[in-house]
DNA sequence: GGGGGCTTCGAAAACGGTTTCGTGTTACTA
DNA sequence: TAGTAACACGAAACCGTTTTCGAAGCCCCC
């Protein structure tokens, strides 16, 4: 039986040995260069273009010392607003001629660094990444400053540290949450709550300030007692029952949209009613915001523009490769995060 | 001011000369060749730790014509089952030792030829994909064929076709829809309804045949007017009220979560219990399914083990790179789905 | 002392391009 | 007629590896 082979991918080497020419005159043919007389350039032109020539990558890529390769390290994919930056990296790096390699670190500190590594012996131009939980944690960024020192640029976002020479673009966390408590102080609820995270990320914390300092400059005392602190993926349980009969509240801030969602699931059995009884407002407006029953207000925190920010912080350090001082030039691009209300909250 | 001048990548050169060895030398010494005296290795090897040498990963691509990269292409990055896919594609990988390139084709058959092209240009060294809608509406799979006529092995998952050479990894939606549309008339309905898409995808289409032949085993006849088509991002008006009001029904299968979640707000607003009234399962066992009040009952298509899978074939047809005969053996794996009962439906 | 074998290393080609520089040919000019 | 400029092209270096092959040096043995 004949097995079709394999058409090999042709070089310049063939088009050469073909036409009889000099690998350098098709190279030079191929890119126009007037060096070249006109009918050969045609010939040379033609005949790639019958065989379907395409230079190899890797190739240029070693040659030029630039692969077009944009890193990205994200702590989870499965995660929405995670996503949607990746999604605004992906499509302004793609107008820009750049492919995107993704890499999970998965929250935790040694696939971070291992995954840096990797892609930093040669496979990228430059990384754009969240820090991992764990990173975060140890405040430890020596795998991130070795590479910044080889010269690769690097841009982090939302969750960012300042220890590293590098550009970032983030929303104003402490901000984003004043403001929603604020919004919800504003439509008459006294006693709000604070549904966060177990282990304080930067960012949960910065929403935690913002939530405290909403409540302070409205002349209302933060009660340690309203805010519950979740474990990432909670048992039904911790999310007890009793945390709403042994307290009252009229409203709750939420670090994510899963636990607004749950709670207010659970506040519904209860017989509350919502907003009226309790109001909610979650951060990351996701699909659970959108489609939850009732709808929650959320804090859309814009994560494709987030993206597409940092692709172009990063694609412009990239490109301006050979002015040193313009390249140590670091910015913090902070994204307006909006607060986009629905029925979980009355109108104020 | 001194600027800190960035600390060049050493190469194998470098360390050559430093050491008044050859290149080959330096080459062999750290693969502990035993062409190599043990004292110059261990110099070569000490000094090598030294300076942190790592190899360029470019210039063995080039080398070896293998760059340990896999592009992925999927018609969508804001999306849980093809994020779940792509973890399961990832953790495999990078097990491995392979990094992975993603690039989105936006649905669009353009972007995903554009993407393959330049990825198969000595970027990667196999594809993993789902179809674009756009693709499977033309039918038109010639850059598909080009990729494999080259060499580069190719695994197709969900969104297939079977007029291409590769592997496939899908679950069998027609089954699966058969088995869930089951589920509804065992626990007593008796007249089903679909929500499907407007567009016939692939996957909707084997849904839809499921949904009928479960109906026609049952003795029940498939009423067009209980099918509903809706638009991906339809307005709240698409899925009227009129539809509910105007047709009896007491289930519904939903070829995705969203379609159900809304469906099931709906029903709520206009005052049916569920799933007494109105019994629920949707396709895509996300967040949505696992948070909507009522908890959605949901087909799990378990995206992670077929993004595994997937990884899993087309990196034994990268490996099995000289052995012709078997890299033309292609197969199709079939994950079972599975039904994870929430509180959308009654017990059967 | 010459042949054979082993150890240890280096030169060079190769991967597929880009780019610098040199060279041969032609034609124009003084 | 000789000098020179423009034109068209090729040789070769280079990017950073791997790998083949040859060679030098040494020891041993007959």
């Amino acid at each position: 039986m004949p097995r079709q082979a394999v058409k090999k991918k042709i070089t310049l080497k063939h088009i050469a040995r073909e036409l009889d020419v000099s690998i350098s005159t098709v190279s030079k043919a191929l890119k126009n260069s007037d060096e070249i007389g006109q009918d050969t350039r045609e010939k040379v032109q033609a005949f790639a273009r019958l065989c379907n020539y395409k230079p190899n990558n890797i190739a240029i890529s070693l040659k030029n010392k630039r692969t077009r390769n944009i890193g990205v390290i994200i702590p989870d994919i499965v995660h929405h607003f995670f996503t949607t930056v990746f999604r605004g990296i992906e499509q302004y790096a793609n107008e820009k001629g750049y492919n995107v390699i993704v890499c999970v670190s998965d929250e935790r500190f040694d696939k971070e660094v291992i995954n840096m590594e990797m892609l930093a012996n040669g496979s990228i131009d430059g990384f754009i990444l969240a820090l991992s939980a764990e990173t975060q944690k140890r405040n430890d960024f020596k795998h991130i400053r070795e590479v910044t020192e080889q010269g690769i640029p690097v841009v982090l976002f939302d969750r960012v540290t300042d220890e590293v020479d590098c550009d970032r673009v983030l929303i104003d966390d402490e901000r984003a949450a004043r403001d929603a408590t604020e919004r919800l102080i504003r439509s008459g609820k006294r006693r709000v709550a604070l549904f966060t995270t177990e282990s304080p990320l930067n960012v949960s914390a910065k929403r935690e300030q913002g939530y405290r300092k909403a409540l302070a400059s409205n002349g209302l005392a933060a009660a340690e007692e309203l805010i519950l602190r979740l474990p990432h993926q909670f048992e039904e349980e911790s999310l007890s029952e009793s945390f709403f009969q042994n307290r009252s509240f009229d409203a709750v801030l939420c670090v994510n949209e899963i636990f607004a969602v749950r709670g207010m699931r659970l506040a519904q059995r209860l017989g509350y009613r919502i907003p009226d009884d309790i109001s909610f407002i979650g951060f990351t407006d996701g699909l659970l915001s959108r489609y939850a029953s009732p709808s929650l207000t959320s804090v859309a925190q814009h994560g494709e523009q987030m993206g597409a920010v940092a692709a172009e912080m990063l694609i412009e350090k990239i490109e301006k490769e050979y002015d040193e001082t313009d390249r140590r030039n670091y910015r913090t691009v902070v994204i307006p995060s909006s607060l986009i209300e629905r029925e979980s909250t009355v109108l104020g």
